[in-house]
Formats: structure tokens, C-alpha cells, sequence
DNA sequence: CCTCCACAGGAAGCGCAGGAGT
DNA sequence: ACTCCTGCGCTTCCTGTGGAGG
């Protein structure tokens, strides 16, 4: 502990940095991943058919249900909170009574959480724990109905609500506007996933795709403008090379034109530049922005496997190059007797070095070697020293490194 | 051409954890 | 609090296979 004036230099040097800190950016807010710019570019045609299709809500109607598809970064999310947001303005303006709510599947977690979502929205109050899913739906439904609300309603991540769970909430809200005479709910639905409409159930799918719409990637010319529209909300004026920003648009957009990387890629790449203690972002800030970037992916991928994968991702680091099968099982064998694991059958141990090689951290290839057999012939794709590094921080692996 | 190595990878079933229904 | 159900990681058992060497 330092004296009273030490704590007070620290505390002041801190903030000080603070206040003049970010010479380069002026506003975070438009580089955030959720952010709704009051103008989507690009999005004109999905907003006129967004638009039009929840329309009937202003005359107190039940609009279609709405399937939106396309991968991440495509603007779908922007533009069902954009639409959602006008559609509330216009009906204060016209004083039509509307109730809407938007939920994201995943962030919420259970089918429970987002009834209470949907509870919230309708404004009736249920303890966040102790109802069944039903008994809280149909309080729900019966507020919904009491007061013949049209509630319109934006289900983000859908896909989630489908693979983790019976589905029972879907089946339900896509049936309720039979049931509810009085008001009635519609819905958005929102997937990254484009083979989500395989495992829903027919009837649910039927319903909830009576319309459907498909967000395409975005061309690297079309990251280019929407990069310079954030650019001007959230930089000061002339802190970044024209140059950077098209490299970042390039960058973003040869991979899956996902607009919510380029923008990632934006903000990092200001921490680094400021960081690096410059007032203007320029190209090869970029570039350690992406390298940045996919280095913390790996080492998060790196992270979170199981201590299995790990020790069989080690094997194959430690049996070098004779890498078959075969050796790295022997291996793994010694490893995990040493470190008191319990051994996996040479079974499982082959589909985890697929897994693997699923996730890009190896290359496994089936080679024949003919009298000599059939074999994967594994090799680590990563660097070597990342890997252990981070396989060091598990107390059990690091035992044997 | 046939054999046979050293596995690949599919199918079925088992035990377990966690979540839903009662 | 209790069963039932489901999904997951895993094992067991199995059939399939490219090609060097006979």
C-alpha cells in the first residue's frame, strides 16, 4: 500500500489517460457489435419487404409470419430493430396501440427466459422461477388476449430455441393466433443457421415461414461504404488512411463478407494504433489487428477443449513426425497414464483427432502405406509453441510438458 | 491377381447428467 | 421430491479399404 498521495497519482494518471486518451476515436459506440445505424446501406430492398409485411400491425392487424436467413454479419438483426424501431414511432404518432418485443434466443438461454421476455413486453409479471413453461406461456397468452393486444414479436437466433430445446414455445406461438381470437402474435424469426428449416417441426415450419427472406454476404465494395459511414460517426476527423479502411473492408469481405468482423476489425485496430501511441490508424495496424484477432480465436478454441483433446492434441506434438495413428495413440497412452487420467479407447481417440481436424488445429489425412496399412498421417496446423503455451496454463497438462 | 496390414469409420448400446413433467 | 426423457461422451463390435509385397 502506498501512501494517500501515491493512490492519488495513480487514480489521476489513469484518469487523465482516460479523458485524452482516445484521440483517435470519438464516439465507441457505432464500432459495437449491436449497434443500428440510422441508415443500413444496402438493406433497402429487405427493409421494404420487412416493412411491408409487419405493416398490417398499424391496422390492428395479425401481420405474416417472417423467416429471416443469411450468415452473421449480413444485417438482419440491424434490420428487424431498425424496422421494429419506425414501426413504434409510427404508431405513437398515429396512437395505435402496438406491443413488440425483440429477443435474442441465445442470450437468453432457455425457453423459459424468453417467455419472460415476452411477459415483460406484454406487462405481466412473472417470478423467474417456479412456473412451469406452460402455466407462464398461458399467462402470457391471456393477457394477450384479455386485451386483444397485437403483439408482434422478434425472435433473434431462433435456430438456438430449435436445437436446444423440445420446441414446445415454437409450436405455441406459431399455433396461438388460431387460439388467441383477441389479439394475436406474429412473429420474426431470425437464423444464421441455413439448415435450420430441417429440424423444425413441419407444422411449426409451415407457420413461421409464410414468408421468407434470404440476406446475402456483403461485397467488399459494399463493407468499403459501410466501414466509411462508421468510420465518420465513430472516428475523429482524419484519423484513419483511406487505405486502411479499404484493406479492412478487403480483409472482412474475402472471408465471408460479415459485416460485424470488418467492423470488429475497425475497433481493434484502433486499440492498437492508440496503443502504439499514434493518432491515425493506418494499414499495418490492420494487419496486427487481424493477426490479433485470430490469434485470440485460437487461443480461446485452445482454451475451452476438454482435457482429452487436449492431451491427444499434445500426443500429436510430442510424436513429432512418425504422426499416424497409430504412434500418437501410444503416445497418448503414456501421457495420460502419467498425468492419472483415465485412457479413451483408440476409437474414440481417432474420431477426437477428426474433431480435430474439424476445427482447423490439425490436418489429418487418411494415407495407405500399403502393406504397411491405412493411417491418417496427422500434422499440426497452429504454431507449436502457441499451443503449448496455452496447453500449459491447464494445471493437469502441465504436469507432463 | 490376391493378401493382408493398420487402421477408418458406421452401428448399437451403455452410463451419466441435466432438464421437464408430475 | 420423484421419475421419465433426452443428449452426450464413450465403448464394443463390426465391416470396409488402398495399395506394397508376395
Amino acid at each position: 500500500m502506498g501512501s494517500e498521495a501515491d493512490q492519488k497519482k495513480i487514480i489521476n494518471s489513469i484518469f487523465t489517460k482516460a479523458a485524452e486518451g482516445s484521440r483517435i476515436i470519438k464516439d465507441a459506440e457505432p464500432l459495437r457489435p449491436d449497434y443500428v445505424p440510422p441508415k443500413l446501406l444496402f438493406r433497402d430492398e429487405q427493409i421494404t419487404a420487412v416493412a411491408q409485411i409487419v405493416a398490417p400491425i398499424l391496422r390492428k392487424q395479425r401481420c405474416s409470419n417472417v423467416l429471416l436467413y443469411g450468415k452473421t454479419g449480413t444485417g438482419k438483426t440491424a434490420t428487424a430493430r431498425l424496422v421494429l424501431n419506425e414501426l413504434r414511432l409510427k404508431a405513437q404518432e398515429f396512437k395505435i396501440p402496438v406491443c413488440l418485443c425483440y429477443t435474442n434466443c441465445r442470450l437468453a438461454g432457455t425457453e423459459y427466459r424468453v417467455v419472460l421476455d415476452l411477459a415483460e413486453s406484454v406487462g405481466v409479471k412473472i417470478p423467474f422461477t417456479g412456473l412451469s413453461l406452460g402455466e407462464a406461456y398461458s399467462r402470457v397468452a391471456a393477457q394477450i388476449s384479455d386485451n386483444n393486444l397485437n403483439f408482434l414479436v422478434v425472435l433473434d437466433e431462433i435456430d438456438y430455441l430449435a436445437k436446444n430445446s423440445t420446441g414446445n414455445l415454437l409450436y405455441e406461438l406459431t399455433r396461438s393466433h388460431e387460439k388467441l381470437t383477441p389479439g394475436g402474435i406474429s412473429l420474426i424469426g431470425i437464423s444464421n443457421d441455413l439448415r435450420f428449416k430441417e429440424m423444425l417441426d413441419p407444422r411449426v415450419l409451415s407457420s413461421l415461414g409464410e414468408e421468407e427472406m434470404v440476406f446475402p454476404p456483403y461485397s467488399v465494395e459494399e463493407l468499403r461504404l459501410i466501414l466509411k459511414e462508421r468510420v465518420k460517426l465513430a472516428f475523429n476527423d482524419g484519423c484513419i488512411t483511406e487505405g486502411a479502411v479499404n484493406l479492412c473492408a478487403a480483409l472482412a469481405g474475402s472471408e465471408h463478407g460479415d459485416a460485424r468482423r470488418a467492423v470488429d476489425l475497425l475497433r481493434v485496430s484502433a486499440e492498437v494504433a492508440e496503443r502504439e501511441g499514434k493518432a491515425r490508424v493506418e494499414e499495418h495496424h490492420i494487419k496486427i489487428a487481424l493477426q490479433k484477432m485470430e490469434q485470440d480465436r485460437l487461443i480461446e478454441a485452445l482454451r475451452v477443449l476438454p482435457l482429452q483433446a487436449k492431451l491427444i492434441l499434445l500426443s500429436v506434438i510430442k510424436s513429432e513426425d512418425s504422426s499416424s495413428t497409430g504412434s500418437i495413440y501410444q503416445t497418448y497412452l503414456r501421457l495420460s497414464s502419467r498425468v492419472g487420467v483415465e485412457t479413451l479407447t483408440a476409437r474414440r481417440v481417432s474420431g477426437i483427432l477428426s474433431e480435430l481436424d474439424m476445427q482447423g488445429l490439425i490436418s489429418a489425412n487418411v494415407l495407405s502405406k500399403g502393406r504397411y496399412g491405412r493411417s491418417k498421417r496427422v500434422s499440426l496446423l497452429v504454431s507449436k509453441h502457441l499451443v503449448l503455451d496455452v496447453l500449459t496454463q491447464d494445471p493437469i497438462i502441465a504436469a507432463v510438458i
